[in-house]
DNA sequence: GTTATATATGAACAGTTGTTCATAAATAAT
DNA sequence: ATTATTTATGAACAACTGTTCATATATAAC
């Protein structure tokens, strides 16, 4: 009669209890997939050495490109990311484009993995 | 004569003394590449459901299943990655896994990262 | 206007990732 | 030992990702 319930019937919960309580409780899907994007931006190397470089100082592409050693076209790919997630801000000063952190979250994100990475 | 040079100076620094002082305040590469493997592992929808099931209770792999609505296989897998991490720790009791979050590292990042997206 | 410079973007391609399905391993019960 | 159950694993395949290269845009200097 009902697919959904047949499904459901084929389902083996050991703690059937523990699974509707922590179902209650999940967050949104939604909220799931941004944190995931949230965190899939900062799963890249360059993208991290990009955001460790603007932990220390506002730098422009240029330096950017510079500093962690790839192309100027892969760096300004890759800041478009890091902006899409809010996670840079920049002020362009004549051609040149300078880029920031966008608030102390990132920087508390990227210290707190730190640690869990250098126990 | 010297080929890196060479290449060096095709590179056009605009605030040379910055890229120089971030150059040399940057991370190890392998340093990087830990931390970049561990937001990875959190940059994905199914990870991220088993961490917010894991922050609430201990549960099996049968139950994780339930919960957020994957095949078991599917689940196994990915708590392997998440084993890989370190972000979560287990137990056997018979037949049965009982998984939990390896710290409270784990949770703060989870939680900094949604704030982060809550705003 | 033209030219030069800094950055951004689109297409394409190799490499990676997550799921599914089939199968294996581990334990428990008979 | 055989069978059932829970979890883990390997192979395979589609989908996604990051770089490169070529090109476009934006500003400045002339």
């Amino acid at each position: 009669m009902n697919r959904e319930f047949e499904d459901r019937c084929e389902v083996h919960y050991i703690h059937e209890d523990n699974v509707r309580e922590v179902q209650t409780a999940m967050l949104e899907q939604e909220t799931i997939l941004s944190l995931a994007e949230l965190f899939k931006t900062m799963g890249d190397a360059t993208r991290l050495k990009l955001i460790f470089a603007l932990m220390k100082k506002e730098l422009c592409v240029c330096d950017l490109a510079a500093v962690i050693g790839v192309s100027e076209s892969a760096v300004s790919h890759q800041l478009r990311v890091l902006r899409n997630q809010k996670l840079v801000k920049f002020r362009r000063q004549g051609k040149v484009m300078y880029y920031t952190l966008a608030d102390e979250h990132v920087r508390m994100l990227f210290d707190q993995g730190l640690e869990h990475v250098c126990e």
